[in-house]
Parts: C-alpha cells; sequence; structure tokens
DNA sequence: ATAAGTTATGGTCAATCTGACAATTATTTC
DNA sequence: GAAATAATTGTCAGATTGACCATAACTTAT
C-alpha cells in the first residue's frame, strides 16, 4: 500500500512534467444531430484495441495541461473539424469493469451541431464517422449504449427549460422544423397551430423576410433564434419552458 | 512519453491487485439538510493538509474495487453515520489547478438527508461536522465553493420535476412545511391556499389521522409522500411539475 | 371562561393558458 | 386553371393560475 503510494505519487511527479495524459481518465462525446427530421448521433469506428473496427463514441484521455471541457472540445474537433460547439457535461462512468483490462473511468460531454457545421468528411478517416438515428443505433462498446440512453434523456430534460433545440437547426429555419425536431426528441406530436402560438409567444424568434424555397407547397416564413433577446429577458425573470 | 506510458501501466497492474485508490481521483459530497425553514450544508473540518482545519465538502478517494457512486456513498455514510440516502451524481470538476500541488480530478456527488436521519454526533470526531446555511457559508478551499452553488442550481431544477423535496422532510409533515421547504430553496413565496391546491390536486400526499403537536396556533394535518402512487402515475405518463 | 392571536383550510373570481379544430391563404405541380 | 399541400389565422370551451376573502380550530394571555 504503502509502496503503490509512492509509486503513484512518482509517477504524477513524472506524468506532469510531460505533456502526457492522465492515464485511467479518458473523455467521451455524444454528438447529437438532426437531420431529415430524425435525431442521430455521431460515432466513430475505433482504430484501437480494445473493440476495434467497432462504432463507438469519439474519445480519447485527458492531459495533464488541459481541464475536462478542454479535453471533450479537442476531442470533438478532432472528430467534427469544427470549434466552439454547443457543449454540456454530462457526468463520470465510472463502473469498475466498464472498460476491459484496466480500469477506466470516463467523463462524458454531449454537443449539439448544427446541419452543416461539421465536415467530418474532410478529415483523412472520413468513413471512420458517420451518423445513425438515435433509435437505430449499432452495437457499441463498453458502456456506450448506456451513456448515449443518458445523454438522451439530459438532452430532453434541458430542453424543457432551456432553448438549446437551436443548436440543432441552421441558423435560418421554418417553424416547422422547430415543431419537428421537438417532435423527434420527445417522441409525441404537436400541434401546428398550437406550437405555433406557444413559441411565438415567447418573442424568441425573429421573422426573416426570406422564406423556405424548393418545397412543394406554399412556402413558410423563415426564423433566426434572438440570443440576445433571450439573454435579457432570462435576465428579468423569464423561464423558458416547453 | 512512451516511458511514461509503460510505468503509469505497471502502476495500475500492481495497484488493481492492491486495494489501493485511484490516485488523481476523489469524490466530494453535498450534503443537503433542511432545518428551521433554511437550506443547509453539511461541511467537514479537514483533518489533514492541505487547507488542515478548514471548512470543506466531505470527500475522499475512489478504490480500485468499488464504482464512484459506492466510493461516495461510502464518504457519505463515514460522515452521516447513515446507509441509503438520496444521491445523484453532479459531475466532474477538473480545473488543472483546482487542487494545490498535483491534478486531482474530483466527482461530486449531492444528497439529501430528512432531519434526524444522520447521526454525525455519535461519530469520534462529532465536532468536526456541523450545518452551515447555504447563504451564510464559510470560506471552502479548493473549488469548493463553486461545486456548491452548481449543487444548489442543480437541486433548484430537479425539485422543478422530480418530488425529491421529501428527502428533506421527516416522514410525516404539514403542508406548510413542504411550501416552506420551496420557498427556502426557490427564494420565492407562494400563497398558501394556491400552494394548497397544486400540490393536492397531484394525489402523491396521503393524509394521516395525526396532527401537528406542540405550536401555538390551530394544528395542522400530517401528511407523508405516496411514493408506490408517485411511482404509478409516472409510469402512466404523469409528470411532476412545481 | 373568554378574548386575542395565529395558522389551517375552504372558496370565489377574473385573467390566462391549453388543446382541439375549423377556415382561409399562398405556392407548386399536374 | 385545378388539385394538392402546407402555412397561417382564428375560435371556443375547459383547465389552470394568481390574488384574495372568509371561516375554522387551536393555543395562550387575561
Amino acid at each position: 500500500m504503502t509502496i503503490t503510494y509512492f509509486l503513484c505519487k512518482n509517477f504524477h511527479q513524472f506524468a506532469s512534467m510531460s505533456n502526457d495524459i492522465i492515464d485511467p481518465l479518458s473523455v467521451d462525446c455524444v454528438i447529437f444531430g438532426f437531420e431529415d427530421a430524425r435525431l442521430k448521433v455521431l460515432l466513430y469506428k475505433r482504430s484501437i484495441e480494445p473493440a476495434f473496427g467497432v462504432w463507438a463514441l469519439p474519445g480519447g484521455f485527458i492531459r495533464y495541461d488541459e481541464n475536462i471541457a478542454k479535453a471533450s472540445a479537442r476531442v470533438l474537433e478532432e472528430v467534427t473539424g469544427v470549434k466552439g460547439l454547443f457543449m454540456e457535461q454530462l457526468g463520470a462512468f465510472g463502473e469498475v469493469d466498464r472498460f476491459p483490462g484496466r480500469r477506466v473511468i470516463t467523463v462524458v460531454y454531449y454537443a449539439l451541431v448544427k446541419p452543416g457545421q461539421y465536415n467530418i468528411n474532410l478529415g483523412p478517416n472520413a468513413s471512420d464517422a458517420d451518423w445513425f438515428e438515435v433509435k437505430k443505433l449499432p452495437d457499441t462498446p463498453f458502456d456506450h449504449s448506456k451513456i448515449i440512453t443518458s445523454a438522451l434523456s439530459r438532452l430532453r430534460r434541458q430542453l424543457k427549460y432551456k432553448p438549446i433545440g437551436f443548436n440543432l437547426l441552421p441558423d435560418k429555419f421554418p417553424l416547422l422544423a422547430l415543431q419537428e425536431l421537438y417532435e423527434a426528441i420527445f417522441g409525441v406530436d404537436f400541434d401546428k397551430p398550437n406550437f405555433r402560438r406557444k413559441i411565438m409567444k415567447m418573442n424568441l424568434l425573429i421573422p426573416l423576410q426570406e422564406k423556405q424555397t424548393g418545397v412543394a407547397h406554399r412556402s413558410a416564413r423563415l426564423y433566426k433564434f434572438d440570443k440576445s433577446r433571450y439573454d435579457s429577458l432570462t435576465e428579468k425573470g423569464f423561464i423558458f419552458e416547453m
């Protein structure tokens, strides 16, 4: 016991001077996207053992010189090629046997990506990343399936009281797109006029002059989310609720 | 880098066979209690360096043979003397410099304790633990103040859509106690008849024959939370909201 | 024993919100 | 120009909310 402790102390002293990773601690990212009116998750084909070649959550190790948020932002950028995405910590997962061979505890973040905001196809490993419908996920290794379920339930909860859904839509969108987003994530249908009324009453959408194009019916007006208005309303005590 | 990696691998192989801790990873607990109509946090006077003798969150290290939840439950039991308290993970805190000397990442849980459900005074270190009003906290070391703030905001959010407040009340309580709990945590006042109406409509409280005693006015009926009814209502799609 | 003080508990009412759904409008395609 | 498809506006009854009034019940002071 004493010996082990010293060993470990030495290990850290050595490691902290280099640019090395904190060994038993990893970060994983659950990256959500919204496409074809469906909620999707970005998975990555593992290029190392264990679970070589299996679709899994993108992850990596935390370095000694970065905090956890930065580590996950780095991993996220490595996969999507984009910085500054919406990101929030889900929590730490640390079952003793969650990872084979040695004890690894992972801190999970979930991220929201707008369509076109990522460019996974630009990397050298284009075929190694792909979107999967949340409802039709492939088998994932370790506890990743549990993690994704947990991330989805956190996303639903958040969506109820924060307007984070806009991070899954393009900057300009018709009202129906927003409605379909909520319908896909909550798994329920809303009445179109009622949904419109509720959203519009919040005064968080700026109507644009532009309209939808390329649709085979009356085109809808486009809107954009008014973040600055949201911030100022929130300060005054406004509470977003869906 | 390669050398370091091997060092660390060896370290883990050795350590995982012993009963040792995972060195750079700790757990901390934010333990909430409700007393005298005020929300309080249980702090512990540190008996080791750094920050020796300073009031801080009770914490400890995670062992190789226990998952994170168990580690925090153990720490919680060591402080309160009680098992099986309501507990939920808040997340991991990992700023590079959050702990002096070496890099320690901590996983934080928050717990809710009913009055009389703990017996901190029974331990050998009775004077080393005490309750502090959330609004009048002493100076705490490291990032503990930030952690408590974060725990409080999580508690508020949870309280909105889950009836976890009952974990802060005795098994039998008058309606006003429940109202004062919500008032203390949200920092707002509710109208008494309206609060009663809203709560009673949910059908989650079982009215008892017993009444309050020892009060200098009309005594109120006592109620208890009906957990089984909550579970079955929830299954049917009932959503608790305050 | 009675009055005063205090909280419990039950009700009312107008304003607002919600859910269901009818009706009309604007585009595109056939 | 008709048909098809959504967009958009409007209506209405029922439920919910917030403000507040009134009465009941119990304890303590006199």
